[in-house]
RNA sequence: CCAGUCGGUCGGAUGGUCGCGCGCUCAAGGCUCGAAAGGGCGAGCGGGAGGAAAGUCCGGGCUCCACGGAGAAACGGUGCCGGGUAACGCCCGGCGGGGGCGACCCCAGGGAAAGUGCCACAGAAAACAGACCACCCCGGAUGCGUCCGGGGCCAGGGUGAAAAGGUGGGGUAAGAGCCCACCGCGGGACCGGCAACGGGACCGGCACGGAAAACCCCACCGGGAGCAAGACCGAAUAGGGACGGCGUGACGGGGCAACCCGUCAGCUCAUUCUCCGAGCGAGCUGUCCGGGUAGGUCGCGCGAGGUGUCCGGCGACGGGCAUCCCAGAUGAAUGACCAUCACGCGGGCGCAAGUCCGCCCUACAGAACCCGGCUUACAGACCGACUGGCGUC
């Protein structure tokens, strides 16, 4: 599992749709789509997409460098376990810890996150049609003139 | 046994499953990045947070910047003496003062006869000596209540943190260091100590309040910024420079000119031809160079190093010998989960040792260039030395 390491990448995904659960907030941002559109048609080579890739975030307000420490490397530990099942390839994914994650019980983590996953994966699917939909109207106009 | 003082050590253990980052080694094949060298995915092994890693309060190393030498001033810091140390505002050993029955603890602890300022409230008075009240004596007046003049200035005056040394005696009109004894205070030959300081014959009738954490004076110390220091490599895009290639057409009009407009060539709008339309119309392009952003590499761990032992020293510490190599991340590794056992708490059974069940799972807290300190936080456990009290022999 590779993670995100740049700050670039983690604003890049903090655009994108959002879960929030009691320990935890998931940010997910499709990370593919957005390299074939900004290439032309012209290549159409099916490159396998990239791995999917991980970050974690915990801000100062949620404790102390100990605190902050542990929550990162639980919800890590989460991650790692069923990265396969829920990371899409093509997708970047960043968690934002929250001090819930302390001591929230780790199967019902476990069950937070893979919910979280799915929740994610909808709202981008619902909501790229419609990106689709007006990248498509922005294409037409500047091939007419 | 109880109460207490000081110093020190540790700060869960074992196992299982799955992982992280670093170093070394291996390489049969596969996948992948790369022009290549080589790297990544792999396997094995090794080691991987603290006593405070924290606060960032002092002292250094290291790096860059500034700087000719010396001195002075300003600013900041330190402040009993001796020692330790690379250095310190730290530590050790003393001294002085204060507290405790004691072990022991606490102390911004230089200078107030260099100067300025301050001493609230209360009080007659707050700093140097007197004025005031009251008191005492003498003389005079008197309406016998007292008043006036002169002298004494000590004791008394609620106060206050602080007010003319205290007690006793002599003395006196009454008093007062006015005189005497003791205590206190000041000076002090000399003695002990490296010193801070201690002791002190003798002398002095006693003067010299506090506060330097108000300013100040004296002595000593002090360039600035910090690993985001600093060094190197260096895209993409835009822009800069050097050299080269192709090109910068014709006519007319306006305008002093720069320039603007129009027409025709020319070029572009995927390709060939024609037409129409739009745009361009003086630049386009090749190679190289330099600055530099993202990003990367180094700095980066053999050190005022750890452990053991011996020697010197009361001690801080110093020295000799042997031995060990012991985190190196950078959206930041050193972990996640489970089981068992100690530890702690509560409850049941048992005379007791113990046993069973349940709970909390055990604090403070996470390296970020590195060392020496200080300060602050901390569940619990252990060791040593010592003090006071009780009991027994």
């Amino acid at each position: 599992m590779d993670r995100l390491k740049k700050r670039a990448e983690f604003l890049a995904v903090a655009k994108g749709p959002r879960a929030s659960r009691r320990a935890f907030t998931l940010q997910a941002r499709r990370t593919a789509a957005d390299r074939r559109s900004g290439q032309p048609e012209a290549d159409p080579a099916p490159v396998a997409p990239p791995a999917p890739r991980v970050g974690f975030t915990v801000t100062k307000r949620e404790g102390t460098a100990v605190e902050r420490n542990r929550i990162r490397r639980r919800l890590r530990a989460v991650v790692a376990g069923l990265a396969a099942d829920v990371a899409t390839p093509g997708w970047d994914y960043v968690l934002v810890g929250r001090r819930e994650a302390l001591h929230h019980d780790f199967t019902a983590l476990i069950d937070d996150v893979v919910g979280a996953f799915s929740h994610v994966h909808k709202a981008q699917a619902s909501s790229s049609r419609s990106d689709k939909g007006q990248g498509g109207r922005g294409d037409r106009p500047r091939r007419d003139r």
